[in-house]
RNA sequence: GCCCUCGUAGUUCAAUGGAUAGAAUAGGAGUUUCCUAAACUCUAGAUCCAAGUUCGAUUCUUGGCGAGGGCACCA
């Protein structure tokens, strides 16, 4: 909590053990922010204190308020309804709170992680098919968080697992083989990762075409898939890729190669990029050492055909297994394995996984057994388990074609934001054509990411695309603007003769309303920035920078900043807008959201 | 069957146990000689149901009802 609200606590604190001689914690007296409804700037609550048998709410928060004014020069009045304090700073105190902060580095950012490391793994795509909508979400999340914990002072290590093995690639490589005609990426003109996901679908359609007569006898959907040649060309694919065929091997690298230039694309387009990369292939085969320690320590338990597993039942979840008869690895064996792999490598405090909800209880299960295993990152584990996003049809089903391909919606939201601003041509006339094609960029990634980080990670979210492309009201497009218009506020200021803001000179008594208002959502962003941090929600800072924009626009509607009735006047607003630029450039920054100065 | 999420204006989203539940959008009415109208102002509209805990419940507990996800020697 800041400064001023541990101040202002402490100072009730004492007030309260000298006038009614108990000893009340500082954090039993609630500060929030006053409603606008009534007078004041922060409320304390002090209905928590009634247990102490002081009096009435009102009489207790009448005896605080009075103290209070008292002793903390920058209290200027109090007011007190029910049981709340209403308390109102001076408007020197916001005045030196924006001056002294409008050009602060330090506030933009904290230390409470105290360089503590963290590694994040996100993303972490199927290297069968492209990346989709949901994948974007994942992104928008696990990149955001990564930068609010840099900024809140933590040493944070970006990673990605690819799951580039196994049964769904080699569906891809079978259905190439059987109909690519030896086509590349080039030949057709597509993306490397669109022509792997085209032969997956390809795949599909070729396994439903050769199970339909199975079915047709009455055979149970998975046996018939089982049975048909198709199906039966992919086991024989995996287990002669295990074996490390070199034909299969070569083709493997190939379409891989092909998705990874893919991905790569989107990453640099989206300006993610990650430290460590992990490819299932080459942990699946791991694992092993952890399940030999936990067979050491107990933990584990092998039956007669040589599987491991774990009893979890009094954890209230089941029985697990590690380990296959056969000696080979499962998901959750691998997962075992990378985690001790990070430990080995970066030494982290916290290990955050950024993974759909569908997985709760892969994760519950991992990390309980990590914990019984002892390891020593084992509390440090988070699961940040983000809801579905659904579209108005439903959910997005590959077989039935209502998947939403990330480079689509990318280059869709690009063109509307190319619509959009055409209909605005005066303002950007003067821009050449590569920044207008990079402005367009911005906008349409601004309105897209910002649509998916404003909502809560947990919840599931509805992605409707006409709202998406929208680009009034809480929308990145909007945030953007207002920072464009601060932009161009300054840009006007600089041709014109305003002197530097003076403390010493007073404005007038007061600060309008709007000023004031802007000030103090301001003076909220390190708590925002923690609280975000703190419990890695990000949506948390969207929000915030939402309602940023929202105050400045109100408080531009309102105030005349260049031709203000006195020139110190004009010089407080300008540091003032300008201040609210930094705090909006800041958080979208932290959300990957970039800023135009024009649009 | 068991476990986990979630139910807030027509719709999409907010609200550390605090005051008269906020926005956006869709609807209605306005604002442009003035720093960018992708803006601003006004208007109408909601806590699934029932008990309980509390000075105070959208928030916590229990029970319903409704939606989604999960409980593989799959990933």
């Amino acid at each position: 909590m800041s400064h001023l609200f541990q101040e202002i606590q402490t100072t009730a604190s004492a007030i309260a053990k000298e006038v009614f001689g108990v000893d009340i914690d500082p954090s039993e007296l609630p500060l929030q922010e006053t409603r606008k409804e009534f007078d004041g700037d922060f409320t304390m609550v002090v209905f928590p204190l009634t247990k102490h048998k002081l009096g009435s709410p009102q009489q207790i928060a009448e005896t605080l308020g009075i103290g209070l004014i008292d002793r903390l020069s920058y209290l200027t009045a109090f007011n007190v309804i029910k049981g709340f304090l209403n308390l109102s700073l001076s408007a020197e105190y916001w005045v030196n709170f924006v001056a002294d902060q409008a050009q602060s580095e330090a506030f933009l950012s904290l230390d409470h992680g105290q360089g503590q490391t963290v590694v994040v793994e996100y993303c972490s795509p199927n290297t069968n098919k492209p990346l989709h909508l949901g994948h974007l979400r994942n992104i928008i999340l696990g990149y955001s968080l990564t930068e609010i914990l840099r900024a809140s002072g933590y040493h944070v290590v970006p990673t990605c697992l690819f799951n580039d093995r196994g049964t769904n690639i080699s569906k891809s490589m079978v259905a190439w083989l059987a109909v690519g005609k030896e086509e590349t990426p080039a030949d057709r003109g597509v993306k490397g990762d669109k022509l792997v996901g085209d032969y997956y679908v390809a795949f599909n359609d070729m396994l439903k075409e050769q199970a339909a007569p199975l079915l047709a006898q009455g055979i149970d959907k998975r046996e018939a898939d089982n049975q048909t040649a198709v199906m039966q060309a992919v086991h024989d694919m995996t287990v002669k890729w295990e074996q490390g065929d070199p034909e299969v091997v070569s083709l493997w690298k190939k379409m891989n190669g092909w998705f990874y230039e893919a991905v790569q694309d989107t990453f640099s387009r989206m300006g993610i990029s990650f430290e460590k990369f992990y490819y299932e292939s080459e942990v699946y085969l791991k694992g092993k050492e952890a399940v030999a320690e936990g067979l050491e320590k107990g933990v584990f338990t092998q039956a007669a055909d040589g599987s491991v597993e774990i009893d979890l039942t009094e954890d209230k979840l089941d029985k697990k297994t590690l380990l296959r008869g056969n000696g080979t690895s499962l998901y959750i064996t691998q997962d075992l394995a990378i985690a001790a792999d990070k430990y080995a490598e970066f030494e982290m405090d916290k290990s955050i996984y950024v993974v759909g909800n569908e997985q709760e209880y892969h994760f519950q299960v991992l990390f309980k057994i990590l914990e019984k295993l002892e390891k020593p990152f084992a509390n440090g584990l988070y699961h940040l388990s983000y809801g579905m996003v659904e579209l108005p049809t439903g959910k997005m089903k590959s077989r039935e074609g209502t998947i939403v391909e990330a480079d689509d919606l990318l280059d869709e939201m690009r063109s509307q934001a190319k619509e959009e601003t055409s209909q605005n041509l005066a303002k950007v006339q003067e821009m050449s054509t590569e920044e207008l094609e990079l402005l367009y960029e911005t906008l349409g990634q601004g309105a897209l990411k910002y649509y998916l980080v404003k909502v809560d990670p947990r919840k599931k979210m509805l992605f409707d695309p006409k709202e998406s492309i929208e680009l009034k009201g809480n929308t990145g497009p909007f945030i953007q603007y207002s920072y464009a218009r601060i932009q161009a506020v300054k840009r006007k200021a600089a041709t014109m003769t305003i002197p530097a803001f003076h403390a010493a000179l007073a404005l007038e008594d007061h600060l309008m309303e709007e000023e004031k208002t802007l000030s103090r959502l301001l003076f909220r962003y390190p708590a925002v920035l923690k609280e975000a941090g703190d419990s890695y929600n990000p949506a948390l800072l969207a929000n915030y920078a939402y309602e940023v924009a929202k105050e400045f626009n109100r408080f531009y509607q309102q105030a005349t900043i260049l031709k203000a009735d006195a020139p110190n006047t004009s010089a407080f607003r300008l540091m003032l807008a300008d201040f609210a630029g930094r705090i909006i450039e800041q958080s979208l920054r932290l959300l990957g959201i970039g800023v135009p100065s024009r649009m």
